[in-house]
DNA sequence: TATTGAGTGAACGTTCTGTGAAAACTATAG
DNA sequence: CTATAGTTTTCACAGAACGTTCACTCAATA
């Protein structure tokens, strides 16, 4: 399969970046555009774009007033950016078929979630499911079963979980897992992640030690032992 | 097998569309007609059409007078779209043999599984129930039995309660159930929501903890505890 | 052995959920 | 049209679950 391009549409330069990279690093080909205007001549030139990510708020053409324009040439997937504080206009998305929102603080992970399930629906209609070593985890029911009994993990721990299972055999420093499983806005303590790996190894049992430890570095999710 | 025909007549472009991208994402093949005659000449010409879904308030040949000139050609399924203002013309209805009526403003998952319902009704004489774990539901007499013994659900908690078991396994964040189970133009609190869950799990009894909180996420129907 | 990194349990502050009651809204009957 | 009962939504608070930090201990490296 090949890589799905995706177009990202903010104003901020930083926050198009930060997005691109998350993508660029998930498979995705990235396209950029700084305003409404831009985007509408982008994607009307390159109809091949998989998924359009609008920030709703942007001087000029704000994202909904975008999102009007690009549906009267197309219904291509779309997902809306949005601060917190901005009220979520749901009736206008409705209307207009948007697919998903993404509250800014995001993390890179959820980001890329979203973005894969959004690509994934608008293919097919797939459930996703992990199974590694007798770690079955199923996403869409937010359940983890390890040798067929499951086990309870709040949502950072099962977000971490996921986050090692796609990522098996890599070693991770705490620097790259803070980056892409806590919101990118996020400066705590990177020992912080290591509770959490104590939490997760021991609700594991003695699958625990498929996160293993590597010294002077951060963690790698391995099936072994 | 193959998707259903469905043709969609309103006079307003943004309620067809509406509606045309509800079905369309439910897996049906949607026609629109923007009036009466349009609609009685699509017919005409493609009697494959499987179901007909029709606003009454529409300029020229309104919604009840299309309905009859249809009935001389077939007896295709109805489903009648009226603003909640107007009155039902019941008796009416009922000789021309409309299916279901839907009220605006309604919800996706409404629409859709109305849509469904007289499909599925049409296809075989089938009452849709479903039976899980001791909680049994009869859609189309409204009714929910437990271990035997009918509870009394007021219309809300019943959508909720379908919505739920119609999605069983899967974990449900409070703005996906907003947006499936509440009308499309719904702006309120989504902690609504867990009063209503509170309600459902009183009236469940001790099935009551089949619907399961995941923390920081929403929830989650399973026929488990 | 000295130094640096990792494991751990407890404590703290934060966020989320459960809940009852009040308010707003609807439908119904008079 | 108004009163009334029932339903839905909002609100505020208490309590639970969670995430983070910290101090300490233990392990690895050189």
């Amino acid at each position: 399969m090949d890589k799905s391009k995706i177009l990202v549409v903010d104003d901020e330069s930083r926050m198009r970046k930060l997005v691109n990279d998350f993508l660029s690093r998930a498979g995705y080909t990235v396209l950029e555009a700084g305003d409404g205007m831009q985007a509408l001549e982008v994607y009307a030139s390159d109809k091949s774009i998989a998924l359009i990510i609008l920030d709703v708020m942007m001087p000029g053409l704000n994202g909904w007033d975008t999102l009007e324009s690009i549906r009267e040439m197309s219904s291509v997937p779309v997902i809306m950016l949005t601060a917190r504080s901005e009220e979520q206009d749901e009736l206008r998305g409705f209307k207009l078929g948007v697919d998903e929102y993404i509250t800014k603080p995001f993390s890179p992970r959820i980001l890329v979630a979203r973005v894969d399930a959004v690509l994934r629906r608008s293919a097919s209609t797939q459930s996703e499911q992990h199974d590694i070593g007798g770690i079955v985890i199923d996403k869409s029911a937010h359940r983890v079963t390890v040798d067929g009994r499951e086990i309870d993990l709040s949502f950072k721990e099962f977000e971490l979980l996921v986050y090692f299972v796609e990522n098996q055999g890599i070693a991770l420093s705490r620097e790259t897992i803070l980056n892409n499983v806590w919101n990118y806005n996020y400066f705590g303590d990177s020992r912080t992640i290591d509770t959490h790996v104590k939490k997760l190894r021991s609700k594991l049992g003695e699958k625990g030690d498929y996160i293993h430890t590597v010294w002077g570095m951060g963690y790698k999710f391995e099936a072994v032992r």
